[in-house]
DNA sequence: ATCCCGTTGATAGCGTTTCTCAACACCGAT
DNA sequence: ATCGGTGTTGAGAAACGCTATCAACGGGAT
């Protein structure tokens, strides 16, 4: 809840592996890099149609971001399938369940206390894990009051 | 990582409810909660069919033990989704990404702290939370060290 | 036994994701 | 500047996963 933009130099990423930045990879780096609120890929692919970006491009680039790390998979309370761009360095998302918009925190060193914990109990080798915090952003607390709709 | 079967009475949960608890629904559950590890829709299907289950049925049957809260969505490594049975109350797994065996473990002190900080930080109404540790199990390692893939 | 209502299974349907392949863009070598 | 090679792209086809439909079934109440 404190990061910057997390519009870092992705292409120097790119550039470090030797994988081409291209235009329409850059279009699409933007697309979730610039909202505020996880996006599903046909929203992506949708709002990036008329800038000559094809559907099958934007998910190629999505698997190939998701596997860099970049992006990072959620899903809204109806379960659809979001992904949103999180800050360097490891972070978590807070996000709405409603508008899906998404805040980042650090809860890494509450989490990690206790995967060592989980390593010693267990036996297992612990080599990630996936948290997210569902909640009602105040706005649309609001707004939902106002037309009493669930 | 304390707890005993997870086959409760889960008949008296649907009659309490006046949910009927047929004999598909049965098999369905019990081929969850038997695993130890994390099962596709497809693969319960799979595993059903003899029984004289249907595909139908199974995904139907999944989605309300989902919202009765006796299943758990969960992914693994390569992103499928999966479902297990958890105990009684609130848990979290610890997923095997080659396996799928799950562990669960109670680490809801640790998130409820967090919970707090973040309602207070955000104004945010925090409604749930997501929280899954991955790694590998002990078997797995050593198997995997055996004949060396990735 | 009969009625009633919810569940079930087969199938059709829909939307999403992947695959295929020809055209294209970029980069280095010449 | 031209050419070749390599990887990316877009359009459409195909495969897949999931949902909707609907007649038949089952279990409880009367």
């Amino acid at each position: 809840m404190t990061d910057p933009e997390p519009t870092h130099d992705i292409e120097a990423v790119f550039r470090h592996k030797g994988i081409p930045f291209t235009r329409q990879r850059r279009l699409i780096w933007e697309y979730f890099a610039g909202a505020d609120r996880a996006a599903t890929i046909t929203e992506a692919a949708d709002a990036l149609r008329d800038e000559g970006v094809g559907q099958a491009t934007v998910y190629r680039t999505v698997t190939l971001l998701s596997d860099l790390g970049l992006l990072a998979r959620v899903q809204d309370r109806r379960g659809e399938i979001c992904y949103t761009a999180p800050p360097i360095g490891h972070s978590h998302p807070l996000i709405c369940g409603v508008c899906r918009k998404v805040v980042r925190f650090d809860g890494d060193g509450d989490v990690r206390e206790l995967e060592g914990r989980l390593a010693a109990a267990t036996g297992f080798s612990i080599y990630g894990h996936h948290l997210e915090v569902y909640g009602i952003c105040p706005e649309c607390r609001a707004s939902k009051a106002a037309d009493h709709v669930e």
